[in-house]
Formats: structure tokens, C-alpha cells, sequence
RNA sequence: GGAGGGAUGGCAGAGCGGACGAUUGCACUGGUCUUGAAAACCAGCGGGCCUUCACGGGUCCCGGGGGUUCGAAUCCCCCUCCCUCCGCCA
């Protein structure tokens, strides 16, 4: 959530940058007003407890010393202004709930220099590379989803019967590229990031932290009975990992990725993108996450984006990047590069990861701080996360894009020590 | 799932209705001493919010939430987590 001390400065730069995402600034005003009842009142209320402290501090002596009389007449006066702050506190934890309510329902504000715009019409395109959009053969133009099946290497229609549509099922070699995919992008970042491998399932203030909950909740899968909600990224839990902590400045950056399946209602695109593994309820990712000081951060938004996209390129895959125009960053994000895979099979776009800068909105969110050397005092660390790989469209890729005329499709060359040397997957006799 | 025990500052560990935001030890930081270091000694040593140009002042926080009381770390209730035992179980 924002500083409601910026907000408190400077309301109309706050309006300014959230109109920029094409939200509605009004929560603003009403925070601003929130804030200034719940000073009025705490302040009222912290007067009173002040005289009861004093008065009950005098109680004390009095009846050390003997003096029983003038303590009960002290008595009653400090008990009458107990009633008022009792009245005075209710009122100020009420105004105080309502206040976190309103920021957290207020998106992070974009970066100056992200682009404008509303759409992702409105994306800026920054490189493309390995697309030549005349350049693929007639057996590239094979939708993964009937070369899937071709092959039997990827079973929809069983998977649907078991948990229903938007749901995929990988089998034999196409189960052997998904592991390979998923230890392919974790142990190219193992030279700098520590492994980690959290909980999927995980409580409603855990989901709060990164900004999923209470807005979004149409979109995740909750547990009704335990009140647990299933993680839509692995960002959830590698967020919260460290909430309500105090880090070390010399802790950071700390550098963390976790493969996790991650689960998402797709609440808003029922009917949209059913076809093959364009869009699925369940899927694999491998997730780089980071805490670092507020100087660290733009070098480590690139750091990500780096490997993210080197995953990619190793692969082989045509991809372009893209710097997402402020409507289009998602509600915790100050900045945030997509990196799309095209699939010549699909014939389109597919977005295989997104790299946000979150600045110290998570922070605030989940309370994660860290003690900066050689001054006093805490500041809220800034975070960012990307996918280092998601699964099932990096494998849609592959499939489309190695397809040989044969039917066949080859491994590339960098997944072939995750797959015990095999070079291809070949049409079944 | 049942029965018992516990949760206090970075860690250890007192306090069990009033002078306690909290004794003490360790750790940490600064100083004295020393050629330097160690030791010793002295001092400092949590966070949030409000207020102040500042010095400072106020308030809250002893797992979380409610209650009793003039006054709660201390008493009562609920919850969470941890430990021990029993049951069940990959």
C-alpha cells in the first residue's frame, strides 16, 4: 500500500500517478479524510489515557501512604474519563480499519518513466528478437494442441474429464519436458538465488501482502472449510516468507526463486483462450523474487529481466519484450517489462513472463523492513518478482517451433542434459 | 482428534495487580586504559503512531483478540503457534 504520509503531502502527485493507470482517484480524497479523523481522535483519546495514567499513578501512592479517602475520590474521576476513552478508542480503531481498508484497495503508483497509456495496445515494444513473421514453415503451423496429440504427449480431454475444462495433463515425453523445463530454469539461476520451496496453499493475510487479496479474490481458489487460499504465483508465499520482519542491510539483496504450481480462477476469461495450454487453471513456474534496499532496486528489476529473457533466448524461441503502459501493470507493480514467446502453431503472442518492480508497496503491505547501516531506524525494503519460466507456454513454444516436417519435434539443445540426451520426440509408430 | 505444559526485548532469562517498557546476563555500539589487541571499567543499546523547526513531550506494544480494575506482563475468557504424551496417518 502507499505512505498515507505522501498522501497526506502531496494528495494531488498521488491522483496524478494513479490517474495514469486509468483508476478512480476518489479513494484518495476519502483516505486523506480518514487520516485526518484518525489523528484527531487518537490524539483526543491519547490526552485522556494520559490523565488516567497520571491519576492512577497517584491512586498508587496514595494508597501506599494511607490516605484511602483521597484515593477513592481520584478514583472516580479516573473511572468517569475511562468511559470516555473506552468510547474515543472504539471510534479510533474503527476510523483506523477503515483507513487500511481504503489503502488497500489503492494500487501502487507507476514509475514516472513507465509509459503511458491504458491498454496493452499502449505497451511499448522494446526488442523483438529471432521473429520473422514470414519465416515458418508450413509444420510450424501446427497448434501445440493437435501436436500434442499427435505425438501423446499432452492429454486435455482426460484432464478435463477429471477437473474440467482449462485444465491440461502432460504425458511421457511431454511430461519429461516439463520437468526438464522446470530444472532448466531453476538451476541456471542457482548461482545467485536460493532455492526455496513454500507452501501452495496459504492464509488470507498472506494474500494480502502481495496485493492479491481483498481486490482480486474472484481470480483465486479458496479453501472455504480451512479459510486457505491456493497461491496464483509463487510470489505469494515468497513475499510473505519475511513479513513482519526487521532484515539486515547486509541480508539484502536477498535473491530467492521457488518452482511452484500456481492456480488461478480465470474468473474474467471463461471461454477466452480454452484451446491447449494458452490459458489453465493449474500450471508450473519457476519464479525469481528479490528484496533489496530502494538503491538496489533498478539494477535488479534488469538483473531479472535478464535472466528471464536468457532463459528464453537459450531456448531458442522468438521473443520480443515489452515495457507495459501504466494501464497495464498489474496493481502492486511500479514498472513492469512482459516477455512474450511467439507460437507459430497458435499463431500469436504468449506471454511467458512478467518482471515487476513493486517498489515498497509489498513492503508496506506485509510489513518487511530492513535497518540501513550507520543510520537508526527502519525503512521498508522494495521488492520485485518475474517469472524465470512458465511452463506450459515456454512448452507450447518448443513444440510449435521444433516441429520438424516429419511430425517429429527436436529438443533444444539446452534442454538435452534435462532429458537424459534425447534429442526429439518422434511421431508414435 | 484427546490430555498436559509453554509463548516476555537480537538471544538467554526474571517479574506473577501499583515506582515495570520491563531486573540481570550475553551479544552489539561508543568511550577510558593500551604500542596494538584482549581484559577491565564507564556509557549507550527496540519498534509504531501523534506532536515539535529542534531539544523534547504524549501514547501504544510482554504471541493475538476480548474482559475485570482507578490501575494488568501479572487475574478471567477466546484464538493462534510451540513442546510432551496418547490416537490416527502418508
Amino acid at each position: 500500500m502507499l505512505d498515507i504520509k505522501l498522501l497526506r503531502t502531496d494528495p494531488d502527485a498521488v491522483k496524478a500517478a494513479i490517474a495514469r493507470r486509468g483508476d478512480d482517484t476518489s479513494g484518495i480524497d476519502r483516505a486523506v479524510e480518514l487520516d485526518a479523523s484518525v489523528r484527531a481522535v487518537g490524539t483526543e483519546r491519547d490526552d485522556i489515557r494520559s490523565r488516567v495514567n497520571a491519576l492512577s499513578k497517584e491512586v498508587g501512592a496514595l494508597h501506599r501512604d494511607g490516605k484511602g479517602d483521597e484515593a477513592s475520590a481520584l478514583q472516580d474521576e479516573s473511572k468517569a474519563l475511562g468511559e470516555r476513552e473506552k468510547s474515543l478508542a472504539a471510534e479510533a480503531d474503527e476510523l483506523q480499519a477503515a483507513l487500511r481498508q481504503q489503502l488497500l484497495h489503492i494500487a501502487n503508483m507507476p514509475a514516472p518513466d513507465a509509459p503511458d497509456g491504458l491498454t496493452e495496445d499502449d505497451n511499448i515494444v522494446v526488442r523483438v528478437e529471432g521473429h520473422d513473421p514470414d519465416g515458418y514453415a508450413e509444420h510450424q503451423k501446427v497448434p501445440h494442441w493437435e501436436v500434442g496429440e499427435q505425438l501423446g504427449i499432452l492429454d486435455v480431454d482426460r484432464a478435463v474429464k477429471m477437473s474440467g475444462s482449462m485444465f491440461a495433463m502432460y504425458r511421457g515425453a511431454g511430461a519429461h519436458l516439463l520437468s526438464a523445463l522446470i530444472n532448466y530454469g531453476l538451476d541456471r539461476n542457482r548461482d545467485a538465488f536460493e532455492q526455496i520451496r513454500p507452501p501452495t496453499v496459504v492464509k488470507t493475510d498472506t494474500m494480502i501482502g502481495t496485493g492479491h487479496l481483498p481486490k482480486f479474490s474472484d481470480d483465486a481458489y479458496h479453501l472455504e472449510r480451512d479459510d486457505l487460499w491456493a497461491i496464483p504465483t509463487a510470489e505469494v508465499p515468497l513475499t510473505s516468507m519475511v513479513a513482519g520482519e526487521v532484515l539486515d542491510e547486509s541480508e539484502l539483496p536477498m535473491r530467492l526463486m521457488a518452482h511452484t504450481s500456481c492456480y488461478r480462477r480465470e474468473a474474467g476469461s471463461a471461454g477466452r483462450d480454452t484451446r491447449g495450454l494458452l490459458r489453465v487453471h493449474e500450471f508450473d513456474k519457476v519464479e525469481l523474487y528479490a528484496f533489496c534496499t530502494p538503491d538496489q532496486a533498478q539494477a535488479m528489476h534488469m538483473e531479472i529481466l535478464e535472466r528471464a529473457e536468457n532463459a528464453i533466448r537459450d531456448l531458442g524461441l522468438a521473443h520480443r519484450v515489452l515495457d507495459l503502459a501504466c494501464g497495464d501493470i498489474s496493481g502492486a507493480g511500479a514498472r513492469t517489462y512482459d516477455i512474450e514467446v511467439f507460437a507459430p502453431g497458435a499463431d500469436r503472442w504468449l506471454e511467458v513472463s512478467s518482471v515487476s518492480w513493486c517498489t515498497d508497496y509489498q513492503a508496506r503491505r506485509a510489513n518487511i523492513r530492513y535497518r540501513p547501516e550507520g543510520e537508526k531506524g527502519t525503512q521498508f525494503v522494495h521488492s520485485l518478482n518475474g517469472s524465470g519460466l512458465a511452463v506450459p507456454r515456454v512448452w507450447a513454444g518448443i513444440v510449435e517451433t521444433y516441429r520438424q516436417p516429419d511430425g517429429s519435434v527436436k529438443i533444444p539443445e539446452a534442454l538435452r542434459p534435462y532429458m537424459g540426451g534425447v534429442t526429439e520426440i518422434p511421431v508414435p509408430a
